[in-house]
DNA sequence: AATCGGACCAACCGCCGCGTC
DNA sequence: CGACGCGGCGGTTGGTCCGAT
């Protein structure tokens, strides 16, 4: 405390604002191989053009595993709005009694509607509005559809909230705590408020993902789309087996074989593929060849890259190109691809199939995504 | 069809607390 | 014991989307 702050990094050389698919899967894969025990040097050592901060936030709030996606159910709205009371604006704390939600996502909930919805309340109070009805909707009819997500087998909520009456909706809820990559259904529950829940939540579901749910933003951001068709879970369902080994430093190999930092061209790939990559530093200054060369295995990872472009390849029609060198074809590919993702404004988009990771394209154009 | 304003959310910023040296 | 580094937290902002006009 009270000490001069130093600067996280140094913000001129590191890339600001929304995060690219590239930039997400590099974070995503780095984690699942090092885990991320340093966030400072993170960055560096996954060659990610972001400060450690900036990677920890990506991580924490939208890549985790277990981050749960989607609208707040009627009963996790509830749960905030009762911590709130006793907590304040202790987002952190909020949010550890609800799994699967970050204290950025609750902070971001409160400020838009929660607040509101209690200013309306505390203003009319005896309420005969929507905001009654959905309150009373809220305690008194769960759809069955509309599981809740809240982890009540934090038994510390009761102690916490110590002044809960116990006679609300919430502590009534039996303490069923989901799997973290569970569809969130109750996104279309009819109990919820039609102007909180766009049609197109419900559609979303169509992706096969997990990620079907939620909010507009998730239907229409083009890495929340492709983050669908990752077959991940959370967004990157990724993981529950992956990030349960990333969290013991113990991944196997065999569970996602995207090509890491060892091959920089592949990451050069992706981010020339994202046409809002800053290219003010190259992945080759800020990534020194001798931390690649820890990593052990480069050779498998070369062959693992071969075999994954060539699926690639395949997948994208890019047939005739030979792959027998490491990099002409990869450099090939990557270039028909960037000519090929150029033209159709396309971003590739992976999937981990079988532990094998390959690209398909995807439509970023959420007029494209009727699937 | 175009414009505007509100809603929403991801990301950034700066401060704080804790652990380590 | 103080300086330093790092992670975490809360407030705020900027960008995007959508509905209303």
């Amino acid at each position: 405390m009270g000490r001069g702050r130093a600067p996280c990094c140094d913000k001129s050389k590191v890339k600001r604002g929304p995060w690219s698919p590239a930039e997400d899967l590099r974070l995503i894969t780095f984690i699942q191989k090092h885990g991320h025990g340093n966030w400072r040097a993170l960055p560096k050592q996954s060659g990610l053009l972001r400060c450690g901060k900036s990677c920890r936030l990506r991580w924490i709030n939208y890549l985790r595993p277990d981050v749960k996606r989607g609208n707040f159910s009627p009963e996790e709205e509830e749960t905030i709005i009762k911590l709130h009371k006793t907590l304040g604006n202790k987002w952190s704390k909020i949010a550890s009694h609800l799994s699967g939600r970050t204290d950025n996502e609750i902070k971001n909930v409160w400020n838009t509607h929660l607040k509101k919805r209690l200013t309306m309340k505390d203003a009319d109070q005896s309420p005969t509005d929507e905001a009654k009805e959905a309150s009373i909707k809220e305690c008194s009819s769960p759809s069955p559809s509309s599981t809740p997500f809240i982890s009540y087998g934090d038994q510390n909520i009761e102690k916490e909230v110590g002044n809960q009456e116990g006679e609300d909706c919430v502590s009534k809820r039996p303490p069923e705590k989901q799997e973290p990559t569970t569809v969130i259904s109750g996104q279309c529950s009819p109990t919820d408020e039609p102007k909180e829940t766009s049609s197109s939540s419900c559609s979303m579901s169509s992706y096969g993902s997990n990620f079907s749910n939620s909010s507009r933003a998730d239907v229409t951001r083009p890495q929340d789309e492709m983050m669908s068709l990752f077959n991940f879970g959370g967004p990157y369902e990724v993981h529950n087996a992956l990030f349960e080994a990333t969290d013991h430093q113990e991944v196997s190999d065999d569970l996602i074989e995207i090509p890491l930092e060892s091959d920089i061209n592949f990451w050069d790939m992706l981010d020339n593929l994202d046409s809002s990559q800053s290219s003010e530093v190259t992945q080759q200054q800020e990534f020194e060849p001798s931390q690649s060369s820890n990593f052990g295995e480069k050779h498998i990872k070369e062959v693992e890259c071969s075999q994954w472009l060539r699926d690639l390849e395949n997948e994208l029609g890019l047939v005739g190109t030979t792959c027998e060198d490491q990099d002409d074809p990869q450099k090939n590919a990557a270039e028909q691809l960037v000519a090929e993702t150029q033209r159709d404004e396309m971003i590739l988009m992976p999937e981990i199939d079988q532990g094998m990771a390959y690209f398909s394209m995807w439509p970023p154009s959420p007029h494209n995504c009727d699937i």
